[in-house]
DNA sequence: TTAGGGTTAG
């Protein structure tokens, strides 16, 4: 059964999986029940896959009324898959109530905050992890970095750069290595990035040449990052093909020198030319593109002709450029679609009220006031980091 | 057969 349900997970069939396993735990006899502990592995990466929180809390209470409660796989794997729906409370309490903690789990706890959001505290479990004695391997250094990245952290950034090159017997694999492209060019030193970039010579992957790519076009820096665009792609040795979020760094550094024409003709040609499909991110460049160029109508234009429907943060963002621009007509057209799409979002009302203040409208900034008093807005954040700790504040 | 690694629009 553990062979067919691997199957199952490895094909994506994640309902066959947990069918499979109901059916087997259905018809058990005694104690006879033919679940072992790798079934509970395979049956936790399915409800992973689904996003089944409550699958995941039956097959918990299932491993401890079978008894594989304290084997260590069983318990990494219930760190990553409450970690995986959310549930980072629910994550850590499995790790806390593990007597030992290896680097995988340790690991795994680090990369639950990091995905969900939490990479200052993913980064104190980081140095907590080292007091007791654990070593971090490449795989524990590739997550860390990028929480410092999410963090702006580059103190603690060149601190994990600087362990792994000095570590004896530490090996640097490639996705490492894109991980430190991608701190550095986060973290606003694109020259350092740019020169692990250049030293890795030809043991780059798409990922490494995509990181760069996105790296300078956050940098404001459109000519550098569509030029390595060209060169990946037309190298006499090994062309690189370039992948959805390769584009999303070409249409990205477009936008920011407000490159209209190139940005639709490399949204044109990711189709054609790799068989691409353009996602919601792709369209959503594309707008910020016509928007920041000033064409709000035809950004407008592009949203509705767009051939799936926009998201809130595509209306958003030509919502941001017309109070910007101070264009109040399209503005509150656009902010009819957002209500509809996400009505207690309070920053798209701040956003609108504050655009009819910019135009002595006062009346309508009254009322777009009123309308939001049962909302509530999000806090604003900032963080600064010194001698490589970070400290946050909220507003 | 056993657990961990992302480059993604505002």
């Amino acid at each position: 059964m553990n062979a067919i349900l691997k199957g199952h997970v490895k094909s994506k069939s994640t309902n066959k999986a947990l069918l499979l396993f109901r059916n087997t735990w259905r018809r058990r006899r005694g104690d006879d029940c033919s679940i072992d502990s790798y079934t509970v592995l395979l049956v936790l990466k399915a409800c992973m896959m689904r996003s089944c929180e409550e699958e995941i809390k039956h097959v918990h209470t299932l491993v401890l009324k079978l008894g594989f409660h304290c084997i260590v796989f069983v318990q990494t794997m219930l760190v990553n898959a409450y970690s995986g729906v959310g549930l980072v409370k629910d994550a850590h309490k499995v790790f806390d109530e593990m007597r030992e903690r290896n680097v995988v789990c340790w690991t795994g706890l680090i990369s639950a905050y990091v995905d969900n959001g939490r990479p200052s505290r993913a980064l104190k479990l980081f140095r907590d992890m080292q007091m007791e004695n654990v070593e971090p391997d490449s795989v524990t250094v590739t997550v860390a970095l990028c929480a410092c990245a999410d963090l702006g952290a580059l103190e603690m950034g060149e601190w994990i750069h600087s362990y792994v090159r000095h570590k004896r017997g530490f090996k640097m694999d490639l996705q490492l290595k894109n991980a430190v492209i991608n701190m550095y060019a986060k973290c606003g030193d694109i020259g350092a990035a740019r020169r692990m970039f250049d030293d890795m010579g030809g043991s780059r992957n798409v990922t490494t040449w995509t990181s760069m790519i996105v790296g300078h076009a956050l940098h404001g820096q459109a000519e550098e990052a569509l030029q390595l665009f060209e060169e990946m792609r037309s190298r006499k040795h090994g062309v690189m093909v370039p992948n959805d979020v390769t584009y999303i760094g070409v249409l990205m550094a477009c936008s920011h020198a407000g490159l209209v024409e190139e940005g639709r003709r490399h949204l044109e040609s990711m189709s054609k030319e790799y068989g691409l499909s353009p996602r919601m991110a792709h369209y959503g460049c594309m707008v910020d593109l016509l928007c920041r160029r000033g064409q709000l109508n035809d950004a407008y234009q592009f949203v509705v002709d767009m051939p799936i429907r926009a998201n809130a943060v595509v209306w958003r963002t030509l919502l941001g450029a017309c109070s910007l621009q101070g264009n109040i007509q399209l503005g509150a057209k656009v902010r009819s679609q957002l209500l509809a799409l996400e009505p207690d979002h309070a920053r798209d009302n701040v956003t609108m009220s504050n655009a009819y203040a910019a135009a002595c409208m006062w009346d309508a900034k009254e009322m777009v006031r009123a309308q939001m008093k049962h909302t509530r807005k999000v806090p604003g954040c900032s963080s600064i980091e010194l001698e490589s700790s970070v400290h946050e504040f909220v507003s």
